[in-house]
DNA sequence: TGTATTTCCTACCAAAATGGTAGTATAATA
DNA sequence: TATTATACTACCATTTTGGTAGGAAATACA
């Protein structure tokens, strides 16, 4: 039930961009890794993955980097969760229909799917702006 | 954010001898692997883990197998998981003090908190006498 | 009494996931 | 044109996960 490095770093970067959106500049991952003792790389490639789900403007070069492209209030915990982890569902039966072929009579499948609920809707009643 | 294999086979074990408790008879984990359809070797590791949790009165030989210890609602879920996974706390920090030698400044910490919480709360609120 | 059955326990093992590094291409700025 | 920073691919070591193998100890029953 852990929350990975990547899910854990991405709310990081999140909030450190959600922080500077008033000012409007760019902010770098050298000075994201530096402040929050990361390594350049991995922030780099995790980038990458978060980068597609249209969260950021960014720009290459010097005075480079990234900025939040919607407001804080518009990034819900469980959308950047989801997009970082790729699938934070407790099991794969609650998103994916005949993943088991036991889940029409399995009496665990409720638990999970209300379990599912409780985390996703508790994650998706908070945004960037509650936390900053 | 998953739950492993050992957890989710928890439940499903301890709801089947749910099911039998009225009737008072010891249920083997053979008869459980053949109806669940699980690795008999695999139930065999888990059960060890799962019995030193006081959760089951145990007899070796023919006609053996496991009985509940108690009544099925006295069961947390929670206390299920947190017995078969070790631990599922969505971060270490959460209940790990200087883990993290940020944790006093670190804005990301409540939120961990907060989901650990509710996690735990809802999966305490249930017992397997809620899924017989 | 002995044999089959079932729990109890330890030691392995292969595959997948995780966290992280290296190198290079491309774009922006000064 | 040199520097800086993103964009992207490939790799790799360690840990976790799911599962197997083999045997010892206890129990039921013929």
């Amino acid at each position: 039930m852990k929350i990975s490095t990547k899910g854990r770093y991405a709310l990081v970067i999140m909030l450190d961009l959600a922080k500077e959106y008033d000012k409007g500049d760019f902010l770098s991952l050298k000075e994201i890794a530096e402040k929050e003792n990361m390594s350049l790389k991995y922030l780099e490639k995790l980038m990458l993955i978060l980068n597609k789900a249209d969260f950021f403007i960014s720009s290459r070069g010097e005075k480079g980097g990234y900025k939040l492209k919607y407001q804080p209030k518009d990034y819900k915990i469980g959308d950047i969760l989801r997009v970082a982890e790729g699938n934070i569902d407790v099991t794969d039966c609650v998103s994916k229909e005949h993943i088991c072929p036991n889940s029409h009579h399995c009496q665990t499948f409720p638990l999970w799917m209300e379990l599912n609920n409780v985390i996703n809707d508790y994650l998706d009643s908070k945004t960037l702006a509650d936390y900053i």
